[in-house]
DNA sequence: GCGATGCCATTGGAAAAACCGATCAGTTAC
DNA sequence: GTAACTGATCGGTTTTTCCAATGGCATCGC
């Protein structure tokens, strides 16, 4: 015996409630008669109340069966309503995608592709965390966050990438510095300056030195930056040397900058990945593919 | 294939959003582990939307996962809720109950048992309707009244009547009158006396006739009241007699009129029945014998 | 009167579903 | 490697749902 309403039995009683006749409800239901009567009679059994009062002539609804009609239409509409919800959200890059970014891309990239997506998909809410790789990755892990946009390769398990584009490392010196003079800048030519780079945590300073192909012994770390807007008035004041991501540069990082030059490498390489990260299992796998291609094409500067 | 999502799917969503683990959901649920993930499944068919993303380490919800949970809580509270109040709603007298009553009752029995009616039953809503029997009767049929009160015997089709007590008619005459030496009164002294009663429609009238065995036509009808209190004046003025029920010259309609004498009748049935009826279908039967019981225990003035 | 009609309730069997136990496939932990 | 867990899947059984037919009751039309 069950204990419980059945939405079914809800539909049933709205539909005598309208028709106030049993058959004309039961066809209106697409059931017989004897199925809406039985379903009628085990939902008033369950409340424990007469909802309608039967005779021969005529169908009557109770004090009771008119509250309960009332409250079962609201449930009813409530069911729709999220049943057309689900639906519709299943339209791609509609609902919020939590993202995460890290702080060395979140400033050169978002100004760009913001406006256009809001444009784009009016529907979507980007909800931004900037935080470090690392603490990212393990957000997204326990499903607080949806994808990264993260500095690859970043190894995290079950989980798929997606290359956006490469972001090459441009060198920053103070103007007159000697490496000015070099023609043809490689990277070997970074050996024994002071260069400065961002404290430990940040990929990007991992990732400068693996492009670089040097060792942290290899090179004099004057200072440990603790963002890339630091690092600029400091190679401005000759500190040292410094690289810096080519989106920054583009971004307007120098701008306003005195003393500071840069000089792209001739070697091919000498730059970080710029890729999307989510939960290989994650059903939203196309939309975030969608949302890769989206960025691919809306963040560079051409 | 199933189109709407069913209450039983919403739970085990519910559930499995408190635990995030189907197995332990599915002992929530009391269900197996298969029963439990066959029907997420098919909710996620029938909302065409992923609403759990599932690995082997751990389950997590989607956006629009979080949100149906979210609207399923609601939609299985306010099932609960229906549930409840439906059940509580039986307290016998605890609802509103609609009652019509005839105006040659309604003064003279209202007063009285309102007050208690109200200190004894709390939930119940009394909604009254006052018209003449005829009208009460119809609305009675058409399910927009619940009980009449009425003089009895009233025929309606397909009712159940309920007696409460006998209300004896009182013999009125402007003091002087020469029926006032009567010593023994009967009914067949009213013969060839001005007599004034209601106009027609009002059943007091046809069962003021009734009671005296009398026909129109044995009487010298003065004049057709449209209430009983424009009555008592006339009869003041000595415009003619009049037979008024008791009750309400107990309930004191003769207070502060001079010049009117009344006299009880020494046959016995010169009274109309008064009592409670509604339609025999009704499942509310037993309250409004409960209801009948109270109005027979309250309103008589001992 | 008295059969025809219309109403809802009930019944018995057939069709559908829900459910379970067992197994599978994939990952983690040791 | 193996054992331990995870959720998914597969047959088979149980349960539920549903229908067509029937029943009981009152009314309507003649």
């Amino acid at each position: 015996m069950a204990s419980q309403p059945t939405l079914k039995q809800l539909r049933y009683l709205c539909a005598v409630a309208q028709s106030l006749h049993f058959g004309k409800a039961a066809k209106a239901c697409f059931v017989t008669q004897s199925t809406l009567s039985a379903g009628i009679n085990e939902l008033e059994q369950v409340l424990g109340a007469a909802l309608l009062e039967r005779s021969n002539k005529q169908v009557l609804l109770t004090d009771t069966g008119r509250k309960t009609v009332a409250r079962s239409q609201h449930i009813l509409s409530d069911i729709e309503a999220l049943k057309e919800d689900a639906i519709r959200a299943q339209t791609p890059l509609s609902n919020s995608v939590r993202i995460g970014i890290i702080p060395t891309i979140t400033p050169f990239i978002l100004p760009r592709v913001l406006p256009t997506l809001h444009k784009d998909f009016p529907n979507l809410q980007l909800l931004i965390r900037e935080d470090l790789s690392e603490n990212l990755a393990s957000l997204l892990l326990q499903g607080e966050l949806d994808v990264l946009l993260l500095a690859l390769p970043y190894p995290v398990n079950n989980t798929t990438s997606y290359h956006l584009f490469n972001d090459p490392f441009v060198l920053a010196y103070p103007t007159g510095h000697p490496l000015g003079e070099v023609k043809q800048l490689r990277t070997r030519d970074l050996k024994g300056h002071d260069i400065l780079l961002l404290e430990n945590g940040h990929c990007l300073r991992d990732h400068a030195l693996e492009a670089c192909k040097l060792q942290s012994s290899q090179l004099s770390l004057a200072f440990e930056a603790t963002s890339l807007h630091t690092i600029v008035p400091m190679v401005a004041n000759g500190v040292g040397i410094s690289l810096l991501p080519e989106m920054a540069i583009n971004e307007g990082i120098l701008s306003g900058t005195k003393n500071v030059s840069t000089k792209e490498f001739t070697e091919s390489g000498v730059w970080r990945e710029i890729g999307l990260l989510w939960r290989a299992k994650s059903p939203r796998d196309s939309e975030y593919r969608l949302l890769g291609e989206y960025f691919k094409n809306n963040s560079s500067s051409e």
